[in-house]
Order: structure tokens, then sequence, then C-alpha cells
DNA sequence: CGGGATCCGTTACGATACTG
DNA sequence: CAGTATCGTAACGGATCCCG
């Protein structure tokens, strides 16, 4: 029983998609990106998804050892991946950036959750810094937070408040998707979508290293 | 009627999933890289697939602009990537990659058809070229043959014949994907499972092209 | 024979309800 | 909170049939 659907070829895209082929299960691998999660943190993000499919994903990838399952701190469970888990982020970065050379649909607002902009900004920064960059601030999107560092060639983004950080910058998602997009261009954005408080050295900074992914090659 | 399952979420990484995440899709298009197909020849590649699954990808990877279908030379039908569908090129790269880490089960044997070959030969050359590298080969994998140039910094494969090229280079699928996923020392490949027609020079500077792709991160 | 379309049984998915 | 159980619907897989 459960034998799972496989393509059973010897090709190595084919035995990845065994893996992580199924509905859901890269959208789950991108939430696990921004930190170990709870089977509800998890649902909340991704609308749509059952709890008895999200069930079985999460045991599907503990099974092919891409997710680790732990007790947490007070009774809690919290999923987080592996170091097989994570050396998807590679994967997801491509996706990403293949996606978004497509228009969302007109009706379409929701971010799902937040979760989703760690792997791709980490991968993105990941990309185009060099050991010389040194940056450290908070990002603000939809008014929940994310401490973005660089330093010493490294990028560590966290899905998480930062009240250390010399300079805060504060936008809304929607804006933030068109300009990674391209339909926006990143002056206008930086113009009417950006707040930015404390250091502007420290956001300076920042937007150096960011405006070089934008430039880059798609 | 037809309206396709998506994710409705304003994230990139939904996006492209919304349109080559079901399956069969990623190894339709992967395939459609190796150059224009016919129905048959796709639907003879990916065993399992059934031919009404196959003529409803189709249509859809048309619906969005990844592939164009046009009448052939003599009555055939032959399917191509357009320019987005090309641009799927290094997703299949990331996909591999990440796929080459799980071993394959232990009855796989089957390559499904050698296609699979271009896309990842074709990215992960590409990956490590510089512009005084200068190469052109045939490669012979299983008997099927693959035409390999490379010069003033640009990689070509094809998936055809090449009676010009002055070296020829015989292998088999299954030791190919095993020193690919690490699991043979490429010493070890080179001396057991690789035979050399023609002008060995010009095998040299593939392998020494080829041969950086190995030792390259994943 | 290539290029599908049709039919049908099986599996996977999605929504809701329910439980420790 | 973290799932399990149930059930209707949609998607898949295999076979067969049709048409130029």
């Amino acid at each position: 029983m459960a034998s799972r659907r496989t393509y059973r070829l010897l090709c190595p895209i084919a035995r990845a998609l065994d893996r992580v082929g199924d509905r859901w299960t890269l959208l789950i691998l991108r939430d696990l990106h921004a930190g170990p999660a709870r089977f509800t943190e998890l649902q909340q993000g991704l609308p749509g998804l059952a709890s008895n499919l999200l069930t079985s994903r999460l045991r599907q990838l503990q099974d092919d050892g891409l997710v680790r399952h732990e007790p947490g701190q007070h009774g809690t469970q919290l999923y987080e991946l592996t170091k097989e888990g994570d050396a998807t982020a590679p994967l997801l970065y491509a996706l990403g950036n293949y996606g978004s050379r497509f228009e969302p649909a007109d009706d379409i607002r929701r971010p799902g959750n937040l979760r989703t902009i760690v792997v791709n900004l980490r991968e993105s920064l990941r990309r185009v810094v060099v050991p010389e960059d040194d940056a450290h601030v908070e990002l603000v999107v939809d008014g929940e937070s994310f401490a973005v560092r660089i330093e010493g060639g490294g990028v560590t983004v966290r899905y998480q408040a930062d009240p250390e950080a010399p300079a805060s910058i504060a936008m809304d998602y929607e804006p933030l998707i068109d300009v990674v997009d391209g339909r926006m261009p990143p002056d206008r954005f930086m113009a009417e979508h950006v707040v930015v408080t404390g250091s502007q050295r420290a956001a300076m900074a920042y937007f150096a290293v960011v405006g070089r992914t934008l430039t880059a090659e798609g």
C-alpha cells in the first residue's frame, strides 16, 4: 500500500520530481526555508491545502529525508528542513525566477504568507554578494519583520524581528513583487513604496546589494 | 470546463508551478530541449504517460506559450519550445542537479529516452565554459549521437549525428549517470566506460571542459 | 502508421467533520 | 493544536477505437 506514484526513470530530473514533484510539496519546502514551522502555521500559509494532504506530504518529506519532525519548546511540534531539504534552495530560486515572467491574474492579491520571501530573497542576495559587502537591516513587509545580514560574503535572512538592526525598511508585499517581477521600475518603487527608518547609511548599504539582484540576468 | 487547478498565490514560485507543476509537464519540456519532436516520439520516451494526458499537457503548454505546434515536413506535426519554454533550462538544470543526490532504485535501468541528456549536458557545460574553450566532438550514448560544439564561450548540443566531428566519444547511459551523480569516480569512468575514436586531441579538449562540471559545486 | 479522441477503472486531491 | 476519518470530485493510467 501507499506505493507512491513514481516515474521510475534513470534520469536525475525524474528522480528529483519523484521527491518534490507532487502538488504542494515545493510550496511546503518554500515555507520551511524561512525556518522551523508548526503544522498549523504551514496550513495557514497555504490556502486550499487540506490538513490530510499536509499530513501526507510531511510524512513523505520525512520518509525521503528532506524534513525532520521534532518536539518543540512547550509541547509544540516543529517541522524543519534537513540538510537535504535545505539543498532545494537553488531549485526554488530557479522556479521563482522563472515564475516571475508570468503576470499574476488580476484578482490575485494573496501572498499566502510571507515566509515565501525568505528563500527568494536569500538566494537572490547570495548570487550577487561580494566579500566586501556589509549590511544589516530589518525588512518589514506588510508589517512582518525579517532580519537581513550581509557580511564576509555571507547572507542570512531570518523571519523574525531584529530590534538591533540600525535601519528598518518597510514596504508592502504587492509592490515588492511588482518590482521583483520587473513590472515596476526600481526607482519608482523606492520613491513611492519604501519607508526607511533609522540609519540611512545602513539602508543604503543594503540597497546597494539588493539593487544588483534586479539588474542581474533573470 | 477545463478550469485548471491553480494555487492562486501572489508568489513567483507558485506562478511557475501553475505552468509547469503538473505531473509529466517538466519531463515533456525536458525532452523538447533536445529539439522539436512529434507526439509519438514524446510518448515513447515517457513510459507510463497516456496519450490523452500528453494531448492535455501539450495543449496546456501551448496555451501558456511555452510550446508551439507546427506542421512539419511531410504531413508530420512537430512540437517545439518557444522562447518562454526554452527559458525553463535553468530550472531543469537545478532539478537535475538536485535529483542526482538521490540514488535510483535498484531495479531502474531505463533512461526513458536519451533526449534527457541534452538539457542537462548543455546547461552543465554552459556553467563552466570560458571564452578560450574550443571543442567539437560527437558523443555516442547507447548508440545514439549528440553533436557537441564549444567555441567563443558558447555551447551547443544537438540530438543528431555529426560525421564531421574530429572525434567520437562512445559510452553507455548507465555509467554516465553514475559518474554524473558522483557514484563513480571520473577516472574509473574514463578508463572502463569510454571509447574514443578519431582525434585524441579533440576528445581531450572536450574532456577538459566537461571535467570542470564534475568538480564544480552541485 | 502516426496522431490523437473516447471510455472507464483507479488514485489523488479538496472540503468538511470529527477526535485525542 | 495537530492531526485522523470520511466522502464527493477531479486527475491520472491503460486500453481501445477512430481518422487521415
